[in-house]
DNA sequence: AGATTATTGTGAAAAAAAGAACAAAAACAT
DNA sequence: ATGTTTTTGTTCTTTTTTTCACAATAATCT
């Protein structure tokens, strides 16, 4: 099958556009408007739920909640998912003070820092030390893992995670992971991310000058 | 010329990869150096070089700290970029309280909150009144924004943000933002990375076990 | 100096992704 | 009931992105 990253992305985005019409009342949906609302093309859509088997009925489009149960199943909705914060500073804290992820189904476990100083409770999930993240991670039968940590730790403590079983990591180092096969990675990088806007914002500012 | 966002990202990575050969004193470097830190091919290398402008010589490589000079014109980096963060919740103290985006070229002007009780200077730069964002915007010419209010306000603040001037949006608010076309956004939305992760990690370990 | 080797730069080929088009089918209208 | 309209599902086309391949050429070796 013939799914990438980006396909499972607007998977994402058909599910919160869904969920916003389901708040509202809709039962059925048309490809075209979930295009609207996603921003892609309406053939896109179609050929996106073809790529899942998703069907609808031809003049009828398709039903809401039908859609969202099919979007959650793929997603891996229909469980909680269990996941770790590797790294208690900055990004680690603002992450554990973060209300939204229990909404989405995420349930954040612990989070794991080498300063003993962070060792607590306030954050509603303890701050275990770095040590202890092997065992709890095996005992919760926990595959998924938010890296915060400083670049020049950030291979190391990949390693450890991995070792330990995590199987996908979110890593917000601003280094560029890179693991064995079996390990998915997805890197979030705020100044390659202001880079790309810059160059951006330069280029349109550059073109609309000379119109 | 055809260069999109992937390409200004691997841009970002190469840069990034370059700077750490050049503190381990590298002053030549090969396509496949860098393909293998970015995680790409020599041949997309060369490519995106050529995209550019960028030469080196056959045989002899690129020189580093040429590499460098010319990414860093490209991405902007030779001036100082003034960004301002829009809502001072969880994600915008954080960003306020981390240290990298100086060495990186980037100054946090001021953070902007609704909420007097955010109003303060303890994080080095000021947090203001949402009121005075476009005044701000104005006097200090500042093109660039970090949004991150709660997903009802994001939209709402978004226009606020693009009728004071703002150009380019990194959007954290768990909602696709979209605007005029002479406004660059780029949307980091943590649950649909985290369910990417989810349904990779499922899919991988599906085939594993099939194998 | 001449031969050899390694690496670039680019044009052609392949692969992947997106879009257009349209027959088939379901809903609706008369 | 029959015809009309609308929307899906899928195939065909186009566009975009990546990889391959190799002549050109700079460095190194003998």
């Amino acid at each position: 099958m013939a799914l990438n990253r980006k396909c499972i992305i607007r998977i994402s985005r058909y599910k919160n556009a869904l969920k916003r019409l389901e708040a509202l009342g809709f039962v059925k949906v048309f490809s075209g408007n979930l295009a609207d609302a996603a921003g892609v093309s309406s053939s896109q859509v179609r050929k996106d739920f073809s790529l899942f088997g998703i069907t609808g009925n031809r003049r009828g489009g398709y039903k809401v909640d039908e859609l969202i149960t099919k979007m959650r199943q793929i997603l891996g909705k229909n469980e909680v998912q269990k996941v770790i914060i590797v790294g208690a500073g900055n990004i680690g804290k603002a992450l554990l003070r973060y209300k939204g992820f229990e909404a989405g189904g995420i349930r954040v476990m612990a989070a794991f820092d080498i300063d003993p100083g962070k060792y607590t409770n306030d954050f509603g999930v303890p701050i275990l030390p770095l040590e202890g993240l092997r065992e709890f991670v095996q005992e919760h039968d926990i595959r998924i893992g938010i890296l915060a940590v400083t670049e020049v730790a950030a291979h190391h403590v990949s390693e450890i995670m991995v070792s330990a079983g995590i199987k996908g990591i979110l890593n917000f180092a601003p280094i560029q992971l890179r693991a064995a096969d079996d390990v998915v990675i997805s890197n979030i990088n705020l100044e390659v991310e202001l880079e790309n806007l810059v160059y951006f914002v330069n280029a349109k500012a550059k073109t609309d000058g000379m119109i």
